[in-house]
DNA sequence: AATCAATCGTGAAATTCGTAACGATTTATA
DNA sequence: TATAAATCGTTACGAATTTCACGATTGATT
């Protein structure tokens, strides 16, 4: 039995991103180097990408969008729902939390913490406000299984750490620091410094 | 002569970010273990990536740590300050307009964008906001080399447009589908969404 | 001074990944 | 129905990357 490459889940991802927009615009053929004009990747790649689920497509006419989109969702996300909880409700946090994209059929955030009193109780986009001290309890109750940090990073280690004792399996960390977990838990860093410096650097070399 | 490669770059990115870090609480040496440890990479990837600098490290003792933070530095961004241009003020362009991290010794927040007349002549964090009309004439003006798109999906593609023709070299790309432009200019598509799933279904397979 | 332990640097092996080449399949059409 | 054109799927190849193995160097210790 072969296994899927992460970078083809990833590539994947970005194709499922695709397919629902051309399922919008009612597209409901597509081959793959218009798949590929249209993700930036090329089309022997996302032939190869697909070939992992099967004989998909058919010659001379390409892959059918919703069946396609459909095979690359079943075998990724499986009809889950992803539910994310988030820590620190300051300028980024708020924007996480108006996001739309965070409220879809796929995804959805479900409880916010801060530790400032300020912040809590208060709702925003309907989701209420918590204490970090509810964190455990209440990301039990939802069955949250991704956190995001949005503190700072002097507070992003603590919040880990909470995170990881709540049951979260996942961690997306904004703080421009890295984590220690325990290696059963994934964290993807997102730091925005980086990546301006490291677009830059492309510009340069 | 050898050429640098891409992955090399961006974990050097890692590791300044973690070697000033680590010069904040005095430590004056680091091993490439101890490296490898706090940037979640291994001791003999940061040594071969350190290598392509020459021999900077001493045997039983490890890299001075000032001195390798300069190095990695001068090679990749020599002295340079990155200027941005953001495209959008809603809620997440108005945390990008706070972030602290954009107004460093090496990146600069420059300017901000937006159609929404509403938005215009307010100032946020002592950066004041202009019409998209003026942004070929004000970026041209600031010598801005990175571009954020932080508008909804449906503008993307208008903005990223106006960036080109404004001159910028890079674009990040923070809405949730694909742009295109000519190859000349570097794209980092960041999409919470997908970095959701993406997680998520680490920890699922 | 000799020895030991820690750490670096690096060429070679192993692995992962992307690309190219090409046969197979399907539709259109003469 | 035979031919042509488009597109898929797959194998083989080559490039890039990581990991391994180990020699070389240095500082500490006896
Ligand atoms: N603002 C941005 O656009 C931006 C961009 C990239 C990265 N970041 C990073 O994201 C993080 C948040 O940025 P921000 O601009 O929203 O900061 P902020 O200061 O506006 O908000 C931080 C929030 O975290 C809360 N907090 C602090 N310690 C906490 C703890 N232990 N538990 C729970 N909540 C806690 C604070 O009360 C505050 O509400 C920072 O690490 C920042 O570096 C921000
Ligand atoms: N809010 C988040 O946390 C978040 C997270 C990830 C991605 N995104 C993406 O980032 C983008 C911005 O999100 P947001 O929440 O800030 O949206 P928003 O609606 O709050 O703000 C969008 C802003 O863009 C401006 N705008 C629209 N068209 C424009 C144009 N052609 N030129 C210049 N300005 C224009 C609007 O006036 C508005 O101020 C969206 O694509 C969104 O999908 C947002």
């Amino acid at each position: 039995m072969k296994t899927i490459s992460r970078k083809t889940i990833d590539r994947a991802l970005l194709y499922i991103r695709a397919l629902e927009n051309l399922l919008k615009e009612k597209r409901d053929k597509i081959s793959s180097s218009e798949l590929a004009d249209i993700t930036g990747s090329s089309d022997v790649q996302i032939r190869k990408d697909i070939s992992f689920f099967g004989k998909v497509g058919v010659p001379r006419v390409g892959y059918e969008t919703k069946r396609l989109k459909d095979i690359l969702e079943n075998f990724i996300l499986q009809d889950n729902i992803v539910h994310i909880a988030l820590f620190g409700v300051g300028n980024l946090g708020k924007a996480i939390l108006k996001y739309p994209g965070f409220q879809t059929d796929k995804i959805k955030l479900v409880a916010a913490f801060d530790k400032a009193k300020s912040k809590l109780s208060k709702e925003i986009n309907g989701i209420k406000i918590y204490p970090v001290e509810r964190s455990a309890e209440l990301i039990k109750k939802v069955h949250a299984e991704i956190g995001i940090i949005a503190v700072p990073p002097g507070s992003s280690q603590e919040v880990a750490d909470i995170m990881v004792k709540s049951g979260l399996k996942g961690i997306i960390n904004f703080a421009p620091n890295c984590i220690s977990v325990p290696k059963s838990i994934y964290v993807k860093n997102i730091d925005f410094s980086i990546e301006i410096l490291s677009i830059f650097s492309h510009t340069q070399l």
